[in-house]
DNA sequence: GTACAATCATACAATTAGTACAATGTGAAT
DNA sequence: ATTCACATTGTACTAATTGTATGATTGTAC
């Protein structure tokens, strides 16, 4: 596979060194969620375990088992002296809900923040729809 | 987020092994009054529980059962290999305008993951609802 | 001396880091 | 065009660092 390019991931991967959650998962869910949602693209090339590693100062190994895992999970294709990339899609009979899936876990994620930070559900909805609002503003622009 | 930093914790814990306060609940204390004294912030990296052991000269699972209370109490967030955090606080202990901040800051955070992965501000908000409901049914329980 | 809480010792599990290596690509020398 | 040196890539295995679990030991109160 010709790979297509080489998308700069590192601005689009968030880490959070203390929500318990292992570096290795976080990186794999969230480029998990990035192909679901199409910003990452069958043939798109992956950062080098290395590079990626470097950006978000971890240690390559940590990305590399991250790397693995997609793999394992028929995400990526991980080639030794290549690099890594997106494969195709997988034919999946429900590409929507996987697409839903991914907002649920993210959904899941903010409702867990807020709450353990003590708000109520109505003021993060509330709050939620300030943010929509104002983005709608910009988006005018 | 990256750990801020190790802060040396030792010196600033003194520990009276003559009071007849059991040594777990001294550095849990201890630890609780100096991030509310805001000399321990969010994200800041706790010396590990060997580390604060053998500068304390006490056994390293006292500080783990100190951490462990911690832990319980929502003020750190303690990872098997990885370490131990101070959290955020809770937002009621927060000033209003903190308070309001933060909020903002976590929605904005929520909307941006999910405009970034493609997703509309209705489902948004609709899978947020849903998040909601089953959240309320699970604490029914 | 018995009971109980506190502390300690030991073995364990999870995560990340270190080191060496194998596969592949690149480019110059011939 | 072929070869060869070398850089780049992922892989494998090990070590180090972290917190966890469980039971033994110690000390104190009664």
């Amino acid at each position: 596979m010709k790979p297509n390019k080489l998308t700069p991931l590192v601005s689009r991967i968030r880490l959070d060194f203390r929500s318990g959650v292992p570096i290795y998962t976080q990186v794999m869910e969230q480029i998990e969620q990035l192909v679901i949602g199409g910003v990452l693209q069958a043939g798109d090339q992956l950062p080098t375990v290395r590079a990626l590693a470097q950006e978000l100062r971890v240690n390559f190994n940590t990305i590399a088992r991250a790397y693995r895992l997609l793999d394992e999970a028929g995400i990526i294709s991980t080639q030794q002296g290549r690099g890594t990339f997106i494969l195709e899609a997988k034919a999946s009979e429900k590409p929507d809900a996987e697409r839903e899936q991914a907002l649920e876990s993210i959904s899941l994620r903010y409702l867990q923040d807020a709450l353990r930070l003590g708000y109520q559900p109505e003021a993060m909805l509330k709050a939620l729809e300030k943010q929509i609002t104002d983005w709608r503003q910009s988006e005018e622009n």
